[in-house]
DNA sequence: CGCGGCATTGACTGGTTTCAATTATCGTGG
DNA sequence: CCACGATAATTGAAACCAGTCAATGCCGCG
């Protein structure tokens, strides 16, 4: 299973951004030249906290982390996962003020610009402006399919969906192997993505395993029928707004 | 209850614009000169469709817009309510297909402006685009708390969020009399929006009524114990991001 | 007056939570 | 190599919140 990434941070950030929006040479110039620092989080850290705010923007280079809001009583909800490439605060850019916390889920490795650096940059390259802002609001398609999840799915379609969503993304970052993938959120954290109980939210992955559609362990997602997953998710990867890729069959899940 | 508005489209842009980033006179200027068209629409009329690839965003002068997803068997889920003031497919700037629709609520008046024309304001004013990009990211921000009340909390407290977010959100734009607003949508438009059956939202409501909180009827919202309200919804006006504004007590949420 | 849309209520069902207990799994140190 | 503790996964039984189905009431309107 390919996991981690051993490029520079800025090499990544050029590679996601030059998937939707094709990059020119100067673009991609002044985005390998943005300085940055890196440091590595063991897991379970709070990289921002609710109330925060955040004079630069963080993007994970390795590992998987979370957004989430902590209500009353110490229950939270997880509002997305990000992993290898993805900007979780962009929106910091913009909004003074953190509504939320951002954490790592596993020890992770993360590199943080400066909002004056990316301010300077979309000064030289006009350009990319609408590239971040794209990246921010494919976040906000996935935030609506989770809100469709929750308002109108039952435990077992919530599940598969998020199984297929994660799936793609980590596919479309080069992270599958065949229909295989790293799933490193505990049954507590998928759970608490999900709307549910963890003691419900094992009981769901019984049933999947048991009707042959996927396994779950050791950290690591199997899907074993990926037409089955995707039609008990009534999943449409339109929100995904990826560019390209085709939905996996067995004949394209293979390494890449 | 004050209910329409009587300005110009690009009146009522410039002055939402202007609640979060100070516009000089410029760019107040240049916002005013957009060109743009206005349609009023029926009640139930889908403005942009799943799969679209939408040339033009839409601005509601006045009346009710919802997002929603339509799942298959004729369910849907409403992801937002839009009211004047707001630009429900300014996303439509970067993602280029629709993943779901923006319908009237309402009959409404809505002013349409073309993508090229805001991308001619936003090289001769950089400055707006950040504006724009804010408003997006608010919509997201409002994304997130549907999220977690649907993950996390039980109907009583849903209802009792979406009535505080929807009154607040009237009250910045003018709309609010008193502790009432204009409530549009009908029992089973909320109970899309909450991931609720409009048979149970009745019950919640009449629960809400009988605890002295709001009553709701004939179109309007009337809250009658706003503490009492927010500590059972939970609420914390963060995630609105809104300017100034205090939270309303009996002294306050006097006509402004 | 009768019709259609919307709100309301009752009885019953069922998906999910809650509480509690048991069983893996894994890293660590003796 | 095994004992140990901590974390995570799994299972059972009972309670409950919300959904489903079905019927009634309300009210404006042609």
């Amino acid at each position: 299973m390919p996991n981690g990434y051993n490029g520079t941070g800025t090499e990544l950030l050029a590679r996601k951004l030059d998937g939707c929006v094709r990059l020119n040479e100067a673009e991609r110039a002044a985005i390998l030249d943005l300085p940055y620092t890196v440091r590595n989080l063991p897991a379970r850290h709070d990289i921002v906290r609710f109330g925060d705010q955040p004079s630069q923007c963080c993007l994970v280079l390795q590992g998987w982390v979370s957004r989430y809001a902590a209500l009353s009583e110490g229950e939270r909800q997880i509002l997305s996962f990000y992993i290898a490439g993805d900007i979780p605060d962009l929106q910091s850019l913009h909004l003074e003020r953190m509504d939320h916390h951002i954490a790592t889920l596993t020890a992770s490795t993360i590199a943080f610009v400066a909002h004056d650096e990316l301010h300077r940059l979309f000064r030289r390259c006009p350009s990319l402006i609408g590239a971040m802002w794209r990246e921010t609001l494919i976040d906000a398609a996935h935030y609506r399919e989770r809100i469709t999840s929750l308002g109108r799915r039952q435990a077992l379609g919530r599940v598969a969906h998020l199984f297929c969503e994660l799936y793609l993304r980590q596919r479309s970052m080069g992270l599958t192997s065949g229909l295989s993938c790293p799933m490193a959120p505990k049954q507590a954290e998928l759970a608490d993505a999900l709307g549910l109980t963890s003691v419900h939210l094992n009981r769901v992955l019984r049933t999947l395993r048991m009707r042959g559609l996927v396994t779950l362990g050791g950290g690591v997602l199997t899907i074993e029928d990926w037409d089955e997953l995707a039609a008990v998710a009534e999943f449409d990867p339109t929100f995904l707004h990826q560019t390209g890729l085709p939905v996996p069959t067995h004949e394209t899940a293979v390494p890449l």
